[in-house]
DNA sequence: ATGAAAGCGCTAACAC
DNA sequence: GTGTTAGCGCTTTCAT
């Protein structure tokens, strides 16, 4: 059963597009008889204005979308909750995307949600694209396209605002706390040591074994 | 920076509209030379052609629409990553949506993905739908809208594709497993009683309790 | 080789 | 109170 539309509606009643346009939408400019019947017969066919259309029309799609890169991790599910909650609040809606790690699935989701999907773009970087720093695809759209927001796996060379934790601080306290309990030999494991969230931990662990080592010194 | 469309590149190399997207699109109906000039024009100004529009003018957006109660849950996440590598294979992108278990938030997200946005849809009901058996909206889709595939949490009273596992025996074959074990309490926990889902268990679960019982009164 | 025109579904300004 | 027109951005006949 094909959708239905204005058109359809407007050739049923033997009246014209805008007219039917403007009786499901209430206005008062129609009277109010012909009103009801398209309003009766446009629900009993499940009318449903196009959006594709509206969006198009307004130049905006309400909608936000976000790429994280792993969804096996709740730390970005968390965040998918909280970008979505505030969202709704804002009368937006999001498209969450996984990049799965992959630089080539991100690129994909990117082209999937440029231009037109999306009014906005939340994103934290697949490991693979820091590793391999290609953001051609993201500057691109930090310059000119659609608002971009980078969080928690962010890139220098992209110009635009970011939301971070501080990781190097992170690891730091971290091993602290561990070699201040006396442990002495204390290990530094991560499943994503190659991000930049990984390496920035592993620079604040190295810091605080360098500085246990330097007090040690000088106490000697 | 404003979004550049064809119009604009037509305005700057004063040609036509149509030239210039068959110029884009490669149209072999173009001059050489005027063919390279606008698509490194279009390239250099980052132009993308607006997807809603093609997508209005298709009819069609190549997209599914996949709503799960809860992300926290293992199982939903395998499944957004088959349904999503399937469809990727296939050439078609997914937006993954979640109820959060809530009736509300279910109906808000398939509003705003029905008419238009997908293609089709795959859903899984959140418990609170479930259990107020709140389906007046997914009843009008299935019936005259978009392609609808229930998976998991579905229900009777919707009449589409569905996809289901066997709760029933999955609830009973475990107690059983558990009671040929000689264990004498075998209790039965969920988090989600009230979905069919639950129900289903705990039918399972209620059966293999009796058996057993059956089974000792007759060797009694 | 290039352009005009129609149309996707819709709204809104402006007639009548 | 109802219809006409234009336009959102794009593709696609069908001229020229």
């Amino acid at each position: 059963m094909k959708k239905i539309t204005l058109k359809d509606i407007a050739r049923y009643f033997d009246v014209s597009i805008s007219t039917v346009s403007k009786a499901v939408n209430d206005s008062h400019e129609i009277s109010r008889d012909l009103k009801q019947r398209i309003q009766e017969y446009a629900k009993e066919n499940h009318y449903k204005p196009n959006k594709l259309a509206l969006n198009l029309l307004n130049r905006s799609t309400k909608t936000i979308g976000v790429i994280v890169p792993n969804i096996l991790n709740y730390f970005f599910v968390q965040v998918l909750y909280g970008i979505e909650k505030i969202a709704n609040e804002n009368g937006y809606n999001i498209i969450s995307c996984i990049s799965d790690e992959s630089f080539e699935k991100e690129s994909k989701t990117l082209e999937f949600l440029d231009s037109g999907t999306v009014d906005g773009l939340i994103i934290s970087l697949a490991e693979e694209t820091q590793v391999k720093e290609r953001i051609e695809g993201l500057q691109e759209i930090s310059e000119s396209q659609i608002p971009l927001v980078l969080f928690d796996r962010v890139s220098d060379l992209i110009a635009c605002d970011k939301v971070i934790v501080d990781d190097f601080e992170a690891g730091y306290k971290t091993t602290k706390f561990f070699l201040n309990l006396g442990c002495k030999n204390v290990a530094f494991v991560s499943p994503i040591g190659k991000s930049s969230v990984g390496k920035l931990r592993l620079e604040g662990y190295k810091k605080a074994r360098k500085k246990l080592k330097d007090d040690m010194m000088r106490n000697w």
